[in-house]
DNA sequence: TATAATCCCTCTAGTAGCTATAGCTTCAAG
DNA sequence: CTTGAAGCTATAGCTACTAGAGGGATTATA
């Protein structure tokens, strides 16, 4: 049995959002002490891990709740752990390409020696767009 | 002089979106028809395209309020211009870095045979960190 | 000129995932 | 028994919008 403290020191996950995560019905709300004050299993320990590092991995608080749901379920096919994971990873690529389009952009943009506003790169490219090479 | 509709259909941005734009000070509060409704000029739509472009690079309101006070001022040196896109640019390469490394390590969880949750290559990472092999 | 279709108005609340604050109570060590 | 750290709830704030309710304005057609 440890306090919230605790757990947020042995997860890394600070108090507020566990406790937010609790509002969340991501986590079960724990047993309480005499005074009040939340008690936690090992279970909840490793839920709280799972958790975090799902969130690591840029997972949503959706997302997650599913897996967690489907991880009680050993017995089940897998397929649908998969294709949440895929599905995420699909998203992070397409992230990734808008960003990649993005810094030529701006890494072409921020190319500008002129010393006035007035002639600046930035500046101009801002104010049209058809001075710009690719799609955005 | 042209309806807020008008001005939403030659920038893009949504009609309630250019509202909040107004209310969050990055464009002024336009004259008003007799009954009360937006009328814009040609300053406002170059004002509004400038601020539509911006935001597709990723700049934030507040970097759009500055790079819009800067250009205002023509015979001022362009550093400062400069220094937010550069700034931005860096932003943008981190988040690239760190999606890169969520997609090898998402690309790597993904590949899972097993047919149960008990063997999911996706479950077991969540719940166990330390079978990662990138940092994040 | 009447009316209908479309457009526009303000205000409020909701989105994701937390974070911060205020004002209080409880716990653990000395 | 006191004191300082830790915990409690409730509320509001963050970014950049978006959606909806419940109205008024404008414009095109009959």
């Amino acid at each position: 049995m440890f306090s919230i403290g605790e757990l947020s020191r042995r997860t890394g996950v600070k108090i507020p959002t566990i406790r937010y995560y609790e509002q969340m019905e991501l986590i079960d709300a724990p047993e309480r002490s005499a005074g009040n004050q939340r008690r936690y299993t090992k279970e909840g320990l490793s839920r709280l891990s799972f958790i975090r590092h799902s969130r690591d991995l840029g997972f949503s608080i959706e997302d997650i709740k599913e897996l967690l749901e489907l991880s009680q379920h050993p017995e089940k096919p897998c397929h649908d752990a998969h294709g949440i994971a895929v599905q995420h990873l699909k998203n992070v690529q397409d992230r990734i390409a808008k960003l990649r389009r993005l810094e030529r952009e701006l890494t072409r943009v921020s190319k500008c020696d002129a010393d006035s506003m007035a002639e600046c790169a930035v500046i101009e490219t801002l104010a049209d767009h058809s001075l710009c090479e690719t799609d955005h």
